[in-house]
DNA sequence: CGAGTTACGCTTCTACTTTC
DNA sequence: GAAAGTAGAAGCGTAACTCG
């Protein structure tokens, strides 16, 4: 892979100000303008690959991430998707906002911040050129959109200024008027949203087929998958079928045998159990 | 105590762009 | 970091129980 001269001019300087540079705060940004005021240029043009150098040494520290050979890191340098430095968040991870954790309850009547220039060319562009390429997906249409922001003329973006002055109006007269949700009102959007989690999947009501509610024999004809596993649990164990020498496997009895499609005194997994009972829950 | 298994609805994240 | 757009991927939550 060849390396130009300007990633070269990167890597001279580009470890030393990774070093004295305050991780919590920095950003791929400030860290190019850093650059750029040490080589006295424009680094526009190489901020992928500055991204990209700044998250290899984070990852894997100075000697990786600029290797002395002069060849750029396979990572860089075309199509590769995976591992991207985050472009505007700050260098260092954040800490708190992993995948899962249910992210604190926002305020909804709180104003949305005001529009720049180009999300107001954005919102206006994008449903259009959604509609002239239907093919194009959200990425290229993006790229395309900084592409037509970059290349268009001071007189179009006028417009686009101007709506930008008009949501920052906008803003100011919602901030005026808002009144942010008392402690009292955020807890019950907490509530609700620890509701909607409690309600996932296994919660959910099920019409049993007839072959499971003959099974139970007793009236049954809904069950969640929660009770349903439970029961079947307590089926395992009332009959005795748990295999001794290991039991996590069951042995199906007659009556399981008949609705789960297996033959009596077949020997199957018993956390499996949900791909038999499958079959038998239905949509309401 | 954690791994291993199953289902699937819900939530969160990712992809990308620029501006303020 | 939030603002717009959205499809699709990934992860979580849960029950059950055993084994290393």
């Amino acid at each position: 892979m060849h390396v130009d001269n300007l990633e070269v001019a990167i890597n001279a300087h580009l470890p030393d100000i990774l070093r004295r540079a305050d991780l919590e705060k920095s950003t791929v940004k400030t860290l190019q303008k850093e650059l750029e005021s040490k080589l006295l240029m424009s680094l526009d043009t190489k901020k992928n690959y500055i991204r990209d150098q700044i998250e290899m040494y984070l990852k894997h520290g100075a000697r990786h991430a600029f290797a002395d050979s002069g060849e750029a890191p396979e990572q860089h340098g075309g199509a590769g998707k995976r591992g991207k430095a985050p472009r505007k968040r700050t260098v260092e991870k954040k800490k708190k906002s992993g995948r899962g954790k249910t992210k604190e309850v926002q305020d909804p009547t709180k104003p949305k911040g005001p529009k720049g220039p180009y999300m107001c060319f954005v919102g206006v562009r994008r449903p259009r050129l959604k509609q002239e390429k239907p093919t194009l997906s959200f990425p290229d249409i993006s790229r395309q959109l900084g592409l037509e922001w970059r290349s268009m003329n001071a007189e179009t973006k006028a417009k686009y200024v101007k709506m930008s002055e008009k949501d920052k109006t906008r803003y100011k007269n919602e901030l005026e008027k808002y009144v942010p949700l008392n402690d009292h009102e955020m807890e019950k959007l907490r509530e609700k949203q620890r509701e909607r989690k409690a309600a996932g999947g296994l919660q959910v009501m099920y019409k049993c087929s007839p072959e499971l509610a003959a099974f139970f024999n007793d009236g049954t004809v809904q069950i969640n998958r929660k009770e349903l596993t439970t029961r079947i649990w307590a089926y395992f164990k009332e009959k005795g079928l748990l295999d001794d020498s290991n039991r996590r496997y069951v042995f199906a009895d007659a009556k399981l045998a008949a609705f789960l499609g297996m033959q009596a005194g077949d020997r199957f997994l018993a956390f499996t159990i949900q791909r038999f009972l499958k079959p038998h829950l239905h949509p309401l």
